[in-house]
DNA sequence: AAGACAGACAACCGCGACCGG
DNA sequence: ACCGGTCGCGGTTGTCTGTCT
């Protein structure tokens, strides 16, 4: 394994930080500032790489970092934020201030860790409480490589979008667990799957999606997909109860993982389809409740072909819809409380 | 008390994106 | 357009510490 260009002076030391070294880069990047990392170790008198100087000010020495436990609040936001960018996170970082992506990273890691030694029980209360037990979809679908398929907003998806989205979401209460029925969905919700094996929506209809708003949700999406200001935000993940069906899902990372990420797990289309619909951001209690009544393998081969997908990067109008429906592969639908 | 084990955290590594020459 | 340097990100590994047996 080789090193990274900055690194390859043999007189780099690795390991473990010493108070001194700590003291030195704070003096300098204090007094300095960093500008280009790969100058920093030189000038600090240090004699580390420049990417480890910029790992150790980011992640432990810098004077905003927020250290101790995550509240539940964080923990809430975390989860939220996981079902919607996946494992993005620096992205999820960005809306928890003091909190490094690392942080993040080994708290989720440790969290999925436990899930895998000790898996939730089988009855849907699994997804009670988001502080016990994240949804049902995320330890399962990190899991299964799977985890950072489940985002209904791009790679190239606007921060401010989501931005949006987080801070509406967020003003929602949860819901998660309550015996009460889960919330109804909002008219417009642009968001959502339908599965095509119970309603088949005839691509021709769809030249006039506001006819069908009220009763589709996926023309709800196409509509609002073309006509902007009237875009609306789904609720938060977590106040989607079970039975609610959901969630859109942007998988042009399935294709991105196809295509030249090897770090994540390949598949096909319909195992990336049934994972997501089993372990996506999108599962919550009924995917669930379905798997286990199935079983996985079931799943897969069955159920998966009635998910519809298309690439994210294929415009999204009427005219093209009905190819979509035959051949397309990304974006996938279910029918909301088809599967409760 | 000592060893085994698990969890938490720190750090490293490889890769892709970006940018300037 | 190409290339090399740099940065940032995510995955992974290593180390420390607390708990259990």
């Amino acid at each position: 394994m080789g090193h990274h260009s900055c690194c390859n002076q043999q007189k780099v030391k690795r390991g473990l930080w010493s108070p001194e070294e700590d003291e030195k880069l704070i003096r300098y990047i204090t007094t300095h500032g960093y500008g280009c990392w790969s100058e920093v170790p030189e000038k600090a008198g240090l004699q580390r790489c420049g990417k480890s100087c910029r790992l150790r000010w980011i992640n432990y020495l810098r004077p905003d970092i927020r250290r101790g436990r995550f509240t539940a609040e964080e923990e809430k936001l975390i989860i939220s934020l996981h079902a919607i960018v996946g494992n993005r996170w620096a992205h999820i970082a960005s809306h928890l201030p003091g909190r490094t992506d690392n942080e993040i990273k080994n708290y989720w890691n440790s969290w999925i860790k436990k899930k895998i030694r000790k898996p939730v029980s089988t009855t849907g209360s699994s997804v009670t409480t988001t502080t016990a037990s994240p949804p049902c979809s995320t330890a399962a679908s990190d899991a299964a490589g799977l985890g950072h398929l489940q985002t209904p907003f791009s790679a190239a998806a606007d921060q401010h979008q989501l931005d949006t989205f987080i801070s509406q979401s967020l003003a929602l209460p949860p819901k998660l667990g309550q015996e009460s029925p889960p919330a109804p969905l909002p008219p417009h919700c642009p968001f959502f799957m339908f599965d095509t094996s119970v309603s088949v929506s005839p691509p021709s209809s769809l030249t006039s999606p506001s006819a069908h708003q009220l009763q589709h949700p996926f023309l709800t999406f196409t509509a609002a997909s073309m006509d902007a200001p009237a875009y609306q935000l789904p609720p938060l993940v977590d106040s989607i109860g079970i039975g609610m069906g959901m969630v859109a899902m942007d998988c042009g990372l399935v294709e991105e993982s196809r295509g030249h990420d090897h770090r994540h797990h390949e598949g096909t289309n319909g195992q990336a389809a049934a994972g997501m619909a089993n372990g996506g951001g999108c599962c919550f209690g009924q995917q669930q409740q379905e798997e286990e009544a199935l079983g996985q393998d079931q799943w897969d081969d069955e159920s998966a072909q009635h998910l519809l997908m298309w690439d994210d990067d294929q415009e999204l109008t009427a005219s093209n819809l009905e190819a979509m429906e035959s051949t397309a592969h990304s974006l996938l639908f279910m029918e909301p409380n088809d599967h409760a």
